[in-house]
DNA sequence: AGTCTATGTTGTCAACGTCAACATTTTATG
DNA sequence: CATAAAATGTTGACGTTGACAACATAGACT
């Protein structure tokens, strides 16, 4: 568990995950191979398996450290806000760079394999990084910024667009694929959704 | 290719489709296997090599009915519509509906194994489905009901809206899962940005 | 009737996930 | 310091899969 440096090979655990993370954002999670990553790191095709009990341990243990990454970044944002939309727009933009400068990582944290569903302590920190969106629209409405529908609900609204732009920038159906194109749509994104949900 | 009725099997490249289809709604795309649906349907495990030269064909096949179909869905919407901002929001919500409704068919459509960039006709269709977006902001922008920030921007945006609902309650990361709750959900996240693509 | 093509089957192979058994290296303990 | 225990890596095996080749058969076409 721990990182121990100098061992038989040297924190071959997290060599793995790093290989597996160049290896999804090189190809996708379908194609993606334990024995595969055992070769490229010049070990034996079972000595994975002594840091992860299989397949899906290891993508939960990537998807893991993803939601936390992402909670940070979200909860960073959320330190240098003036008021309450700028805020919502900063936290948003943040999330699509999170999504877009980590791709493989985002790809596993939002796969189709309900991990979150099958891993509870993983659902807990997705629950962490998307509270941070949920409290941004909180305290505008306490500032009588956003209008007072149901707080989650419209938490459920900002998400959607950010993991939205995420998830068509890093699957390339965007017309647009720069990177700085990216974070201008998303900047564009939260302003009109933080402009729908300010009182007019 | 076309449809043959009474053949050897009756058809068995739509049952191996619907097949398809059940399997991913039941479980997820990494473990569809076709030998599994060639057992469930009685049949050997190479008679499937028949009608699809490779298992990405036959997701391919799957993508292009599913863009295909939510084209349909979306014109039939924005057929019936009043002014520009119901129509966006029209769009939108059947956007969703024709998602959560699908939940297979979209989640190989919307799958990470980059299918549209593979197959430049799969990509076709899914622009046109996207087109139907993109003149419902092109309209309301004619009309002056919209701001006149660059179209293709601004339909993107909206893609993303829907496509994030769409995704997230397919993965069931929101709280909410029920049906119905999904689209009051896509309602009040297109009227969110409707509102906040109108001129004030 | 006889040929061609579409469709389905059988046999095979390499690659994969995973298990069990074993080997080696590091750490812990007396 | 010796030695047992634990952590880590290797080898070999098994069943499953995607895919290919060779073969079999049913319908369509002359």
């Amino acid at each position: 568990m721990a990182a121990k440096d100098t061992y038989h090979h040297g924190d071959l655990r997290q060599k793995i995950i790093d290989e597996a993370l160049s290896w999804i954002e090189r190809e996708n999670i379908v194609s993606l191979s334990l024995r595969g990553i055992a070769r490229r790191l010049g070990v034996s095709h079972n000595a994975p398996y002594r840091h992860f009990p299989d397949k899906e341990s290891l993508l939960v243990a990537i998807a893991e450290t993803g939601f936390i990454q992402l909670h940070r970044a979200l909860e960073q944002a959320s330190k240098c806000y003036e008021d309450a939309r700028q805020n919502l727009e900063t936290i948003g933009v943040a999330y699509v760079r999170y999504a877009i400068e980590n791709q493989a990582y985002y790809r596993v944290m939002f796969s189709d394999l309900q991990l979150c569903e099958k891993h509870s302590d993983l659902d807990r920190v997705s629950q962490q990084a998307f509270s941070v969106l949920l409290d941004a629209i909180k305290v505008g409405q306490q500032a009588q910024v956003f209008i007072l529908e149901d707080s989650l609900q419209l938490a459920h609204v900002c998400w959607s667009l950010t993991h939205g732009v995420s998830m068509l920038a890093i699957d390339r159906q965007l017309t647009i694929s720069n990177s700085d194109d990216i974070i201008e749509l998303a900047r564009i994104a939260t302003k009109t959704v933080s402009r729908g949900l300010t009182n007019k």
